[in-house]
DNA sequence: TCTGTCGTCTGGTCTAGATCAGCTGCCGAC
DNA sequence: GTCGGCAGCTGATCTAGACCAGACGACAGA
């Protein structure tokens, strides 16, 4: 952060010059220095885009360049049509804890709440078949949800579930109860091996829409696949994150030659 | 924009959300045709934007729009002042394998190469002074290297080691070493337990300039701190991915309840 | 052969608007 | 009290340029 005024006038060519290499561009110093104001506040919404630019003497496209950095820097974030927000802090998650999501967000002392969008029983998609080792077409219940971190909608779910596992598994509230919890309580079954794979995409458009985000919005993708104590893919989900919302953590020992 | 669809064939991409009628701009599907075109022609290198604007027949910045949008997804990247490029399969990185770099790289038929930036000895900051449980200040070997995968820099990494651990390890020839491999061949060294810390953000302007990125690109930052058999931390990195070149991986038992 | 300069090409940053479309709150009709 | 409609607000998308700065290659001079 830099001690510029919020409501410095034009650009003041004075504290940048053009060569230096580390030299933030002051338009994007002056917004941060906006954010951290409204941050300060309380206030996690920003100004209209319309007041900003007045503000920061500038153009409405040169500051949503700025905005746009900032999201992808994640500090800010915006809702779909509705306007520009500060990031609150990212949530930790801890890939092996595998803590059902409602308990490691009320850990962090965070809300957590969960909406049930879809829980239905479809044909195995062939990515998914894949994954579980089963053939394309074959039954699957799919169950997906959107969940809210502090009134925030941050992540957008898709289960894909084995039946022959999880017999009547849909009559359950999946609103409420944690899928980890079910397995375990009613299915008694519990996950010994856990595979991930995470990269870096944007939502894509039924997690934009869940999650009230903009499509191309920044994401974390997180496809996990959960193995039985015989080594048997029961399930597997696709989990799609704001890519502001998270940390994620892991330790373990290494399993190469080390 | 006119619906024109040049080679409309290309717009099912296979990451398509289900159940959504894939509402694409036309000037994206445009892009992605043409993106797909040259790279089925075996050219990496995109046109001039100012060559596509006028085959798209739109703006200069409507169709920077779609690029950055397109580089989100990790379908193209591009370098400073150079152009755009179409981005080359995600390198598979498994977390918990701890090949070397160029160990992994090569396992995938990919050719590997590391530039040594710098490798001097340093007073700690204070954030890798926390994660060695170090006073901030205290002496460290900090080395800076950019790596590169099929002749792309796509990877800026600081290592910070213990300098009580590896002495003299500055004399090696750290371009060509991969670290790991000197810790147990000369110091008898080895990792039996790593901590990571995943996060997405936009690669900060040391690693951007390393990288000839544009400041403000995406990225993928993995922080690394390794311990060995005594359960010390003797080093840590931090690691700038470009966010398209890597797809993270891991498989191990749950450590919580499970 | 090497080196430095310079022109050209490319993206980076910015100005100044217009129009479209979803969200929200207000208010009247029922 | 509820519901629907409408108006005003907000961001989303787009047009049509301008100038700046780094990358790169060609060429001339040492």
């Amino acid at each position: 952060m830099q001690p510029v005024s919020p409501v410095s006038a034009t650009v003041p060519d004075a504290d940048a010059p053009r060569g230096t290499p580390s030299s933030e561009p002051s338009l994007l110093a002056s917004l941060l220095a906006l954010v951290a104001s409204a941050a300060q506040r309380g206030d996690r919404r920003l100004p209209a885009e319309r007041e900003m630019m007045a503000r920061l003497a500038t153009t409405r496209i040169t500051l949503r360049e700025a905005l746009v950095q900032l999201e992808a820097e994640g500090r800010v974030y915006r809702e779909n049509r509705r306007g520009w927000f500060v990031s609150p802090p990212r949530l930790r998650y801890d890939l092996l804890a595998c803590l059902p999501f409602h308990d490691m967000v009320q850990s962090q002392q965070r809300r957590a709440q969960t909406r049930l969008l879809v829980a239905e029983e479809i044909g195995a998609p062939l990515e998914v078949a894949r994954h579980l080792g089963l053939a394309s077409g074959d039954r699957l219940y799919r169950i997906t949800r959107a969940r809210l971190v502090d009134e925030r909608r941050v992540l957008y779910v898709e289960h894909h579930l084995r039946p022959d596992c999880f017999p009547g598994i849909l009559a359950f509230d999946l609103a409420r109860e944690s899928l980890t919890d079910l397995y375990r309580r009613h299915y008694g079954l519990r996950v010994a091996r856990v595979s991930y794979a995470l990269s870096t995409t944007v939502l894509p458009e039924a997690a934009a829409r869940a999650l009230n985000a903009v499509r191309g919005s920044p994401a974390q993708r997180i496809t996990r696949i959960n193995h039985d104590q015989n080594g048997r893919a029961v399930d597997c989900d696709e989990e799609y994150w704001r890519h502001d919302a998270i940390d994620l953590t892991l330790t373990a020992a290494p399993q190469g030659g080390g």
